[in-house]
DNA sequence: CCTGCTACCTGATGGC
DNA sequence: TGCCATCAGGTAGCAG
């Protein structure tokens, strides 16, 4: 997310938003489409921000459309509103490409697609209304984010340190790919309880939840992603991983054979033998 | 407060 | 081929 905001940036800051199309109205749900489009339609970007996996585009109004992807959604540029309307939702064979919510820009248009529809784009008067994003913790690339206060936040949880890593409460922007790959270099146990890291180990966890993250932010930029590309997909990201979806495959450290287990709902990767 | 479960959706993949 | 089960980068809402 915040390669797609630094991306992002450049192309909408300052611009005005003339003109709102909600293609889908489940990508609003629960707000109303038409409400979004009212309150949105003539403000202009004042900048575009991030917190945890939570983009939005703050208005000069103070309010804000916060865009969550969830687990497929993606932005699409469109270089005007002749394109968009042509292409949007239209058939493959003329260029045609899902499109759930649309915003007319002084100079293009951005799109907001998931076709999944798990994604949301909804407008807030302020950040403290909108509940996703208030409830969020510590920024894991934020400078916030110190040793000391990872050590902290274990010794307060009594979780297996995956399903802690998870809850975006207690630090905000770590997902499912970044836990397990951040307990891999860490060597800790997926399964080891939070408040049980010793110092020296919850240091060595902040060391690498910090590298991992700093690594995939480099790939995810170099390229940078290109919006007008409709099937475009962070490339070289498979370069860094070393635990996650490498079921039965050795370990890149000690050889052994990396196991798959199901926590809280998801599926954890890890080596049985060095992560203790 | 905390934890665990389910729902929300669509599409890709693999076994039979 | 078809059919079915399972899996997917996340979060919200609910019960206990």
């Amino acid at each position: 997310m915040e390669a797609v905001r630094r991306t992002l940036r450049p192309l909408v800051e300052g611009q005005g938003i003339r003109c709102v199309h909600v293609f889908h109205p489940i990508a609003t749900k629960p707000q109303s489409a038409p409400e979004l489009v009212r309150k949105v339609h003539g403000r202009a970007i004042r900048a575009v921000e991030r917190k945890g996996k939570y983009l939005w585009l703050a208005l000069d109004n103070g309010g804000l459309v916060t865009l969550h992807f969830k687990l497929d959604g993606q932005l699409l540029w469109f270089a005007n509103g002749r394109e968009l309307l042509k292409r949007a939702n239209a058939d493959v064979a003329h260029a045609g490409v899902h499109v759930d919510v649309a915003f007319e820009l002084d100079k293009g248009v951005l799109g907001f697609a998931d076709r999944r529809h798990f994604g949301r784009v909804q407008y807030w008067e302020n950040e403290a209304s909108c509940p996703g994003l208030a409830v969020l913790g510590v920024d894991a690339l934020s400078k916030e984010f110190t040793a000391d206060k990872l050590g902290e936040l274990l010794s307060l949880s009594k979780r297996p340190l995956k399903e802690f890593l998870l809850d975006q409460s207690r630090i905000a922007g770590i997902g499912n790919i970044y836990s397990c790959e951040s307990l891999w270099h860490a060597r800790l146990n997926p399964l080891r309880r939070a408040y049980t890291l010793s110092q020296g180990q919850a240091r060595r966890l902040h060391k690498a939840i910090v590298s991992v993250l700093r690594r995939a932010l480099e790939c995810c930029l170099h390229p940078a992603p290109d919006f007008r590309d409709p099937e475009w997909w962070f490339q070289g990201l498979e370069k860094i991983i070393r635990a996650y979806d490498r079921e039965g495959k050795p370990c890149r450290r000690c050889g052994e054979v990396i196991r798959r287990i199901s926590q809280g709902g998801r599926s954890t990767y890890f080596c049985g033998r060095c992560q203790r």
